[in-house]
DNA sequence: CATGAATGAGATTTCATTCAT
DNA sequence: GATGAATGAAATCTCATTCAT
């Protein structure tokens, strides 16, 4: 469709390498010149690009993070009820994750805990799906999903935590990534946890007595145990 | 009681000085003249106590890590239950990293994504205590406490996850700390998703009388019995 | 002829610069601060064209031993007999020697001595003229102008030794250079410890006995002792 | 027989140590820390005993050296003739060389092109046997056992620049000592250059006999001698 | 005396960044 | 616009040397 200008070739290779480099050996260790000659361009080109360093680093999440921010923006207004949205917002992240490989380790080894990057807007954006998954929540307590006394912030911290553990974990000790199986397991915990329990759900023992003459074989007893 | 020679208090100084250096800056951009001349040293004397920059690093949580984790493989064995083993070890984990906010600070920014840091023998010891925690809802499921399709790995990365990213927005935020409050309501959420359940909990027992004898208004008798 | 890229020139000067003051100072207590103030350039420019100090040394034998390895290659092979081949080598040392006093002095003070050059490519070249000088000695006891006796080893140690020792002193206690006139003594002396004698030397016994009766054809005894 | 005082020994242990180390890794590459170390003692031990690094350095020939000076200076004057004198020197040398190994190490790789080492006490007395040698080779010239146009430098320097050579390819190469049986071959092959030849060797006699009757004094008998 | 402990003074080396071409 | 070349500014680490005990 839109041609790619080489300019902008270029620039998307240099980010492309960049996020390669900084996610092996972090922002401290990697050097602009081992980029540049991994990009195929000189140091002085980087430049051209980039003002600094730094800025070559925090430009890498904005253009990853741009498409899969605006597919899930979209994605939930068509999802109904809080569960569904949780879930496909663990699913997105997972997703997003185990896809970029390079990308989710950057941000976990090396981004996560860069104090300036919390000044970037890339940060925005990262936390405007890390807000929509707060609403989610809220809105599955507003509308009596979730228990009432269900603490959303916890709750989101223990989604994300659990999500950046398993990353982590994935980058660092190799572990096999296969990130998005974990999505059932890890939200069928977390609903086990919040959800107001129905009827249908959990133990249910109904007795139905017919009165003191009925036979003990007629009268109906019901027990009917869901997996939690 | 024991005397504290002269040499091992400066080099507790050190310690001290450069775990809060490392926690605010960083490792790298931490130098080693900025801690030298916080701890009222030179730098050589730096070198004195530590072969490089790193191995003073690596030493931190060494020293930090030795007695707590002693503590806790004294007191689980006084644990009955695996519920209470596994509230002890977030309990004694939320402790720990709230009552040392440097170190929590240090190991939560800049050591746990320290690739040479994995290779430490304080690591080691960290890595013990979770391998604790593994153990712990292992012994769950075996003693049929939890739930048989329990996964130990994401329950502990549940766990695990959680407590870093409180810790990180904790220091990252500047929110208030406040983790140890969050000590029972994680282990309630883990809880409620792999605990069998027993009928004294999770209960919904409807009795529905068909006896003619009884008023309408009695007929039903609704117990919800929802978490614990 | 052939243009000189900036570039070149400025390697040029570093070098030349850099022999000066190791050639002064030693290795050790030449810094690369000095050398590079001397040549005009900043530290980092040093390191621009040497990856490390010792690099830099060790590049210097390489740009002045090559041209005159290379002549003295050329030239051996017109050279007839053992004699002069190994007056020629003598005189190409020693004119070398003479003609760069910074590069003797750097040689015969610092680098003769060096563990390292002995791993060098340079180190290569100046054995292989050392070489030749051995084979020269050989060849001259092969095909019978030297003695047969002759240790080639012990006399190359000879020529080169006195050469070295010359050399030293030379750099050493300032005595007057003068190299090249020690060539012929130098050379006489050895040749006359190991050439095989000839009529004219050694032992010549010759009888004139003038008696009438004595046949023509037998008035002269010659008596010829060939090799001592 | 003289007792050795305590401090005595220590301060032997440390030149013995300090000797090793220089010698292997040269005065630069050596630290005082790695000396006192293997000497046992401390640091500041060995500032007790010496007060710069290089003042030990420069006391190790001190002590080496003495006694085999001393015994060179009572032998050299009962041996009679220029040449025996001179093959005692050279025996001299190459034994002393042979029988300390560190010490010759040290003095060929380290201390020879050591400017400041020139102005030392011990190279005052190192520099006395090589006058001696000079001094021998002159009395040569002076009583008619060697050539008069021996250029008693040149001589002294092929002496001398043999043995160092010799010894500094034993040590850098690793080449098998055997310095001593050096001696001879080169003593004669620098006779060989230098001697007066005498009628067993390079003689030319020619004895003109003009008949029986002749008396003896009118016989012409010429005796030439050539130089070599 | 001997030494443990401390440090002043540097030296090498690295890199992000600039700028003339 | 792209880059080769240069460098300012540091940072880590080393060691000879000192001094109080």
């Amino acid at each position: 469709m839109s041609k790619i200008s080489p300019k902008t070739a270029r620039k998307n290779k240099i980010i492309e390498t960049a996020m390669k480099i900084f996610a092996e050996k972090g922002f401290a260790d990697a050097t602009i010149s081992e980029i540049s000659k991994a990009a195929g361009v000189s140091d002085a080109t980087v430049y051209e690009y980039f003002n600094t360093k730094e800025e070559l680093l925090f430009t890498i999440p904005e253009e990853i993070t741009e498409e899969p921010v605006r597919d899930m923006e979209k994605i939930l207004p068509f999802l109904r009820g809080s569960e569904s949205k949780l879930r496909a917002i663990v699913q997105g992240y997972m997703t997003l994750y185990e896809n970029n490989p390079l990308y989710s380790a950057l941000v976990m080894l090396h981004l996560k805990t860069n104090r300036n990057f919390l000044k970037t807007k890339s940060y925005e954006k990262i936390r405007g799906i890390a807000h929509m998954l707060l609403t989610c929540i809220q809105e599955g307590i507003d509308d009596g999903s979730f228990k009432k006394d269900t603490d959303p912030h916890l709750v989101r911290a223990m989604i994300l935590g659990t999500i950046e553990h398993l990353c982590i974990r994935w980058h660092l000790l190799g572990a096999p990534s296969n990130l998005v199986e974990h999505v059932d397991p890890l939200v069928d915990m977390i609903l086990s946890g919040i959800r107001v329990k129905t009827h249908t759900r959990n133990l249910s023992l109904n007795i139905h007595l017919a009165g003191d003459s009925i036979p003990a074989e007629n009268q109906d007893i019901t027990v009917e145990e869901q997996k939690s």
